[in-house]
DNA sequence: ATGGTGGAGGGTCCA
């Protein structure tokens, strides 16, 4: 089975873009971000006769999860704790034989800013509830837009990005502690020791290029959206791959779609 | 030093 991740900015300009995915991959169970509409404007009915059930977080203009599943949606959550739910970044449900999350972390807009303060108050928190559900013996999966690159070789240019924003110190570590609370990175980081060399071939697991000074064409990109598993569900892992043709279309989102492959 | 682009919504804010 097929579980897709992708950062949309904005589900209505990218409804085309969906149903292309949906043709061409057909994936099971789809985790958005930034839908950026309230839950009575999400596209329900549509997605619906695509053959998807949903459950909606959405809020206006900014923000907003959903999840999309073939199979019958149950038991939804929009919090993994009392905080940080003023935004809508977080939805979780159990739908076929998985619990699945789709989760948008704040960017932090500056470090140092009380937005990054409580970027890294998110991340902390989530990775101390993804403990208790790594412990757990289910199949979970998390997946969604971080807002942070793990490891030097998941930005373009990590001489540049050295305590910036996406790729401090502390925003990598609050990132580490989710891999440490037991998730298995799907994406399968190629770090610095496996993989030494800067080449193209290097970037293929690049989620994310700013609209903004060509970066697309120039491959100035960054790794920015997850899949997390639990040992369970890591050990029916087949594939995952960025599908970066997504970037390349007309008018497309700034994110990649990230899919993951499942043997269950 | 700033802008470079795009989305939401009809101001600017946000990324």
């Amino acid at each position: 089975m097929r579980i897709v991740t992708w950062n949309v900015n904005s589900i209505n300009c990218r409804l085309d873009h969906i149903c292309t995915l949906v043709d061409q991959l057909s994936p099971e169970i789809i985790l958005l971000q930034e839908i950026k509409t309230p839950a009575e404007r999400f596209p329900q009915s549509l997605l619906f006769d695509k053959g998807y059930n949903c459950a909606v977080n959405g809020q206006k203009s900014y923000n907003g999860v959903a999840v999309l599943s073939k199979s019958p949606i149950s038991d939804v959550k929009t919090a993994f704790c009392d905080q940080y739910c003023a935004e809508a970044r977080y939805i979780e449900c159990i739908t076929g034989r998985l619990r699945v999350a789709s989760i948008y972390v704040p960017n932090g807009r500056e470090v140092g800013s009380s937005y990054y303060g409580l970027k890294l108050g998110f991340m902390e928190q989530l990775s101390a509830y993804l403990e208790r559900e790594a412990a757990s013996d289910e199949y979970f999966v998390i997946g969604g837009d971080f807002n942070i690159a793990l490891n030097d070789n998941d930005v373009w240019n990590p001489a540049a990005f050295e305590g910036q924003l996406l790729f401090t110190e502390a925003e990598r570590s609050s990132l580490k502690k989710i891999k440490q609370a037991g998730l298995a990175d799907a994406l399968g980081v190629s770090d610095q020791s496996i993989c030494d060399k800067k080449s193209n071939d290097d970037c293929d697991k690049f989620t994310w290029w700013d609209y903004r000074a060509g970066s697309f064409d120039k491959n100035h990109g960054v790794r920015l959206d997850y899949v997390f598993l639990s040992a369970l569900a890591a050990k029916c892992l087949t594939q995952t791959e960025v599908l970066r043709n997504f970037r390349a279309l007309l008018r497309p989102s700034d994110h990649a779609p990230v899919m993951t492959e499942l043997n269950i």
